[in-house]
DNA sequence: TCTATTTAGATATAGATAATATCTATTACT
DNA sequence: AGTAATAGATATTATCTATATCTAAATAGA
């Protein structure tokens, strides 16, 4: 009615007006770009996302279960089977039993795995004070304030 | 060494300190909050993100190639086709001949699309607007100001 | 004009991520 | 003892992402 559409001309330009109202769109298009990188930086240790997070928090807390591990991964439990099968063959950490709960393993991190987690998060820190450059200080810790925020509501 | 191992006792807390020095990992964990909402708010529509986003833009862009869909989306054009596919199957889209390249597609949105991009819009605006709640106008736009920075980079 | 290159779209395939249901062994509750 | 809940594992599915390859058509260059 409004808009004749009798010839389709392919616009020049696309513009995504509407998606920018959207917070979320914001977050996904920058988190993207953060990701990215953080894939490729991770790469050389062979190490993925999740992988890398499941490393880091075995190795600041050793000992924790899988469900534990679940929870604060924010993953299923079936999830992080495959994830903790990856690195206990790559022999960064071991599956113990715990004897008080012969349902559970603790999770505990080699000294291998402590030392590759060492390299991953350095160079984890590199890519993203390259990638954050552009930010001051300030910047950094409302942003920090505001993702808490959204992620507490 | 420096930690004795003899007992494996799990901890009571699991400590994501390491982690929350990066802010990628918050990014992360709030925009998982942001996602699991909208997938929710999109249900009823059935429509998913990619579904969801790839039918904004069309409506409005109307007579966009699908190159330029997956440009704008920043998604491969193998993968673009499938999405395309849906959203045409369910008739909310019209794949039509350009006239001066017949290799390309236009891609219009049916009226019935239009309705629904409308619907959904606004149910994502509602959903939006209940889920940062907590964020004042200024820390809005400052957060939008700093997301499109760490895009940029 | 004729050939080579590029582009648009499609297909096939594979890997990564995420969710659900189901199963066992074990523990906790009553 | 008997039931429910929990830890982990397996299977299955859906979704998302990426690469390679194919066709048809357009474009650039000799």
């Amino acid at each position: 009615m409004s808009q004749p559409e009798q010839t389709i001309t392919p616009p020049t330009t696309v513009s995504d007006d509407t998606l920018r109202r959207f917070l979320g769109y914001h977050m996904k298009r920058a988190f993207n770009v953060v990701q990215a990188d953080l894939v490729a930086t991770l790469k050389p240790f062979e190490l993925r996302m999740l992988t890398y997070t499941a490393l880091v928090l075995i190795c600041d807390n050793p000992g924790l279960s899988q469900a534990q591990l679940a929870a604060a991964m924010d993953v299923e439990r079936p999830n992080i089977v495959v994830i903790v099968d990856e690195l206990e063959r790559r022999e960064l950490i071991n599956r113990t039993r715990v004897p008080t709960d012969r349902r559970a393993y603790a999770l505990v991190p080699t000294l291998q795995g402590r030392r590759l987690c060492g390299q991953a998060v350095a160079a984890v820190e590199t890519h993203e004070a390259k990638l954050f450059a552009g930010l001051n200080g300030d910047m950094r810790s409302e942003m920090v304030a505001i993702l808490s925020k959204v992620r507490g509501a």
